[in-house]
DNA sequence: CTAAAGCCTCACACCGACGTTAGAGTCAAG
DNA sequence: CTTGACTCTAACGTCGGTGTGAGGCTTTAG
């Protein structure tokens, strides 16, 4: 498919997809006139290079990361040392995925608490019209540090 | 304490902390020649406005958090309807970044797969005493930059 | 008192991740 | 063949988050 396609499929806009492909990130084929040609493949490729790059996932890190998640087992190289720098190198992006996801998980974590406050415990005396279901009433009432920090 | 040391202990540079400041994230108060003077609390705070804005967050859901984490229940809206779509606001970022995680983690599940693939290939049938976590191992021999990152 | 260190306020610069525009080529349909 | 939608490259603009000075006060140590 070509990029317009590509852009309509995946959300995003025709200048990102170029920009990924500055990037490293996608590498489609061209026609002769020089116009991008996408695979299938690709529609899931920009889904996850969005995901990481909306996480600030270093760019760097995210091309490394995806030639592995999509390519597969084909990009693993035969030389045994090959492959044990191969693998530290990836464990290396592994972590720091990993501590990605626990501040994301922190944040989160300390946005649910806010949000349950808001919800839940201003209902104040007396307030008949209140549609009161969704979210519990109890949460943190003096409003003190309730959430720790992960690092 | 001053600037020099609140940056000292959180790692934050000078000019992030006074960007912090710029952005209403970080209050605080002044000596008469102009000197910030910060408060032990403050240590915690610029913790989670990094660890927040690491995980990307917008700034506007940043400063919605850190308000409530200043005043506390004071940054709670009065009125039921503002305080109805604060909450929508802030549980729309919630779902967000939720999702946002779930995805991450599915990557990562999978970089771990390809991780374990790469090295079980590696370092053979029988290998009792290694224990998965530390990295350096039998690595970088030849050096040179195989995978090289771009940045 | 004086020098060094620390802090202040601009203010310009940079990088990443885009948006936008301009000018030109390509392609399918009428 | 012409038109209009699509694509190309190239370049500049923007915005958030930082680095890096310049020039000038303030505080602290000796």
């Amino acid at each position: 498919m070509r990029i317009g396609e590509l852009s309509a499929r995946t959300g995003a806009s025709v200048r990102m997809l170029r920009y990924y492909e500055e990037q490293g990130l996608l590498t489609p084929v061209r026609t002769e006139s020089g116009y991008r040609i996408y695979q299938e493949s690709d529609v899931d490729r920009v889904a996850r290079i969005r995901c990481m790059l909306s996480a600030a996932l270093p760019s760097g890190v995210v091309g490394q990361a995806l030639r592995f998640l999509l390519d597969g087992r084909a990009a693993i190289p035969d030389e045994p040392a090959d492959r044990a720098r191969l693998a530290d190198t990836l464990q290396g992006e592994l972590n720091l995925l990993t501590e990605k996801i626990e501040s994301l998980r922190s944040s989160r974590d300390l946005l649910a608490t806010i949000v349950a406050d808001v919800r839940g415990d201003v209902v104040g005396p007396g307030h008949p019209g209140d549609p009161g279901g969704a979210v519990a009433r109890r949460s943190v009432r003096k409003a003190g540090p309730a959430v720790g920090l992960a690092r």
